[in-house]
DNA sequence: CATGTGGATGTATGCGCATACATTGTGAGA
DNA sequence: TCTCACAATGTATGCGCATACATCCACATG
């Protein structure tokens, strides 16, 4: 016997009004006199009744929440059923072994600021994994339930996006700056990644650098290796044309880069990393096989995880101001939506370079220089 | 002249065919014909139709979403409106200060579990922080949208727990065992906080332990604490009556923590942290004063959390699934939305203590071991 | 050739709310 | 005292879909 929901019109009943009364009391308190609005604010907590979000939407013609389609974070398909497992608590050696970062903070950092100016805003986030055979499927229930959408870059294929940016309206983060109709929000990859690299030539005196770029289709990685080439041009120096070795982002990648590096004999003097994680990976590689950084090789990331202050020696990196991505993609939907008329924005945070040891700026510190 | 979004109307005009059709093309694309099939999502793509999420959930009295209250992360009240600020990419030093984790990783994999499960069942995860002045009216809005709910401990108010509870079911994370009427998934915090005890007393033969604990609104934290008695009752030792000190679960709270265990002179020869942030704030202190860890002072935490591992020495902690508290809650979770019968269910996860340097466990390595 | 059967499709209705508009009641002003 | 204006409340309707039930049609069976 499911228990059926308490609806408006059991609340007016107890209450003694009309359904309308009720409703005004959730909608516009101020057109309710105080002793009404006492009457029916009774009658809801005796009742238990929470306003119906379906309803609601359907008759106001709006949800008062936004989507995020979430990425495709890696692995997410490889997860079996939770089994469920109790006994006592095991108690073992851990020794150190490769550091595989949880999750991944980019991703986490971006969240939060949605959430923050979600927040501020009063609208609730509504988040799905847009991915495997019924991919199109979810993507739609997210899209019928949500009055605009945010989207990462690379999470969901142009022609499903197409498709429900008829329908409301799509603000991108960190994707190709095409010359679609949407909303763009990104960083200045570019910028950052040049004025990294006119650091190491100008400042270091380098110019045998090695750029270790990232995945092939991102479009982030490719910004990055074109303000990388910006900056040699600038400086008179022999142009890559491709990044010496490509990651895929992780950690692990980087390592497996930096022992290849470390196999092909000399060492460039810089190497130019497209993200963090690769950096922290390389940087594993070279200190494990005795190469000092800064000393032997200077090791740079980009993005600004925590990460890159815990390592040793401390990575030089460009932050990318990861919550003000999220908290600026939410703003833009929303005045999308107050305004649907407004032409297609397009806006480029800025990004700072983080001079640390990994670079040689700063002395590496020993643990003597505490005591 | 905000364009009037297709319905199911028009796609059924526009192919010829009934919007019972258009509705069973969707939802049991079973029981229609190839050709008519093919006839209405010609239709569905020619208009750019997208089923409007708040009607499915009116008719089908579900919504296919699951709500997750969020927690009250520090500070979101402080942040002001987004100002773009726009210029030349700054490069500076940033010399080498007391860390500041960015985001709670705890509540980023907690959440990344709950987004893997409900992924796997194909429902969208909403979230609301409930929070300020509106914070029942958010919560009512996340409740009447959502056809059950996750809730972390401490993040919602019993009151208003216990009103939506009436609506729909609620599953609490890591909340106190109370006899409610609420599914409850946790970790075995006193059973791992007694094991990393016991191991202390046991294997490094250490009488001396002073345990610092968390917020005192924690149920984690008392929990925790409660397990580091029983095993100093079974020891035979001295049993305190109160933590030591008492931390905010934040690194530089375990900071100033360290500091003033310094200055009252005399350091206990085990510090056993509530949580990880708290231990590695403690190790920050200690190992700047010049205590070596574990030789003169033993640190252990509790989470696992990846800084555990980047710090020297990598502390020894009790490490708690967090991933698979997120997925068991969305388990439970659908499980009872499936048969609402069920008796309130609880759970409990296990969880592993990890040796380390900390506890003199492993040898600390140099760099030299290394090379 | 009449009848029965099951699959494909159409018709009509209600889900729970917001709101335009109608109605009622109250006090101010004439 | 009567009228008018406005505040408080009620009535009726539609939002877009799912679905129970009705209808229709093709084909098998007697």
């Amino acid at each position: 016997m499911p228990k059926a929901l308490p609806t408006v019109y059991d609340v007016a009943a107890r209450a003694g009004v009309s359904i309308a009364t009720v409703s005004r009391v959730f909608r516009r308190p101020d057109e309710v006199t105080e002793a009404t609005k006492t009457v029916v604010q009774a009658a809801v907590r005796d009742l238990g009744y929470v306003p119906s979000g379906s309803a609601r939407g359907l008759a106001a013609r709006r949800t008062g929440s936004i989507g995020l389609c979430f990425p495709d974070f890696d692995g997410i398909d490889q997860f079996d059923p939770l089994t469920f497992t109790a006994g006592p608590v095991s108690v073992a050696l851990d020794p150190a072994g490769d550091f595989e970062p949880t999750g991944d903070l980019y991703i986490s950092e971006v969240m939060r600021g949605i959430e923050i100016e979600a927040w501020r805003h009063g609208v609730a986030v509504t988040i799905a994994v847009a991915r495997g055979p019924r991919r199109s499927e979810i993507f739609d229930n997210l899209a019928g339930r949500v009055d605009g959408m945010v989207a990462l870059s690379r999470t969901v294929p142009d022609e499903l996006l197409a498709h429900i940016a008829r329908r409301i309206p799509v603000v991108m983060i960190a994707g190709p700056r095409a010359d679609d109709a949407y909303d763009h929000i990104s960083t200045d990859s570019a910028g950052g990644m040049r004025a990294m690299t006119e650091h190491l030539i100008t400042s270091h005196g380098i110019t045998d650098l090695a750029f270790i770029g990232g995945p092939a289709d991102s479009p982030d990685a490719k910004n990055r290796f074109d303000g990388h080439r910006e900056a040699l041009r600038s400086a008179g120096l022999r142009v890559a044309r491709a990044p010496r070795m490509r990651g895929d982002f992780t950690r692990s990648q980087g390592r497996a880069i930096g022992r290849e590096l470390l196999a092909e004999g000399r060492l460039p003097r810089a190497l130019v990393c497209a993200n963090d994680q690769t950096a922290l990976g390389v940087l594993d590689a070279l200190t494990r096989a005795g190469v000092r950084v800064p000393e032997d090789a200077v090791v740079t990331g980009f993005d600004g995880i925590d990460a890159t202050q815990l390592s040793s020696p401390r990575v030089t990196t460009v932050r990318q101001p990861m919550l003000e991505l999220g908290r600026a993609a939410v703003d833009t939907l929303l005045r999308r939506l107050s305004d649907p008329q407004l032409a297609p924005d397009s806006r480029t945070l800025p990004v700072e370079v983080l001079l640390r040891e990994s670079c040689g700026c700063l002395p590496v510190a020993s643990h003597d220089d505490f005591s």
